[in-house]
DNA sequence: CTGTGCTAC
DNA sequence: GTAGCACAG
């Protein structure tokens, strides 16, 4: 080999080389935050939707959420229930579904069954009931968490329904709502589908004059203590999720009401 | 409302 | 896979 071809060839070496490594390392770049779907605004009037610790946000028609691979659910799904969406109507239920927009591969159903827990709903159906579209998207696996039947039907569907009368009192909320995934989780299924310890919910009332906040953190399994004994601060759930829930806010007021257990503002009855 | 599971095609 | 029905909290 010619010497002069031999430079040629380390000189289209090192080009390809350089190429590849900037293409490597914007791919990185666009792989540290994956996000699918629409922009919030078309889901929700404000931009009430909370950081992400895993880097995967999805817009779905009826609601957002930020998916946790390793724990094969999402970390948070958020929505805003309005007043106009409260609905009577009775659709059938649909098979749950593979969330597609989830790149890294949402969760099957099967790793539930035969598990010894629901498919619990994160964005209930019964929020989502003001079209057929919306209730549908509900049953996708990416807004399903393994919960206990008992606690499913019980304390935590009663928060679910209070959600809904709080929606129609205060003319719409939002809602987020989720489990605190940590890394020591017993599993379920081929995929491993993590069964979280607590579930939260965090609501945010901006329609009411004042704003209002609260937050609830249950531990997995069901109660007959009262609603109002799971209050906690909403700065709690940040520190056991790492996940600040409204960015959006000013800090003064996100300090002020996240730092409060307080529920007078809040209907009980 | 929240769900599971069995049977049959 | 899907439809129907019984069942449970």
């Amino acid at each position: 080999m010619k010497k002069r071809t031999f430079y040629s060839l380390i000189a289209i070496a090192l080009v390809v080389a350089v190429i590849g490594y900037e293409f490597v390392l914007k791919k990185q770049e666009h792989s540290e935050i994956i996000e699918q779907g629409s922009n919030p605004k078309s889901n929700t009037n404000e931009f009430f939707l909370p950081t992400s610790t895993t880097g995967q946000i999805i817009h779905h028609e009826g609601y957002s959420l930020s998916y946790s691979e390793p724990h094969e659910q999402a970390e948070w799904v958020a929505y805003e229930l309005k007043k106009s969406h409260l609905s009577n109507a009775n659709y059938d239920r649909p098979y749950f579904e593979i969330d597609q927009a989830v790149k890294t591969g949402a969760a099957h159903w099967r790793n539930y069954k035969n598990s010894g827990y629901d498919r619990g709903h994160l964005c209930p159906a019964g929020d989502r009931k003001y079209n057929q579209n919306a209730h549908d998207e509900t049953f996708l696996t990416s807004n399903i968490s393994p919960q206990d039947h008992g606690f499913n039907s019980g304390i935590w569907n009663t928060l679910e329904q209070k959600v809904r009368y709080w929606a129609s009192k205060y003319d719409g909320v939002f809602v987020v709502t989720g489990g605190v995934l940590t890394n020591d989780l017993k599993t379920i299924g081929e995929e491993h589908v993590a069964v979280p310890n607590q579930f939260y919910k965090v609501l945010i009332d901006v329609n009411s004059g004042k704003i209002k906040m609260i937050g609830f953190l249950m531990p997995h399994q069901n109660s007959k203590e009262p609603l109002y004994k799971f209050v906690v601060p909403v700065d709690s759930i940040e520190k056991l999720t790492g996940i600040d829930f409204f960015p959006q806010l000013g800090d003064a007021i996100e300090t002020k009401l996240e730092a409060s257990a307080d529920y007078k503002d809040w209907s009980f009855k």
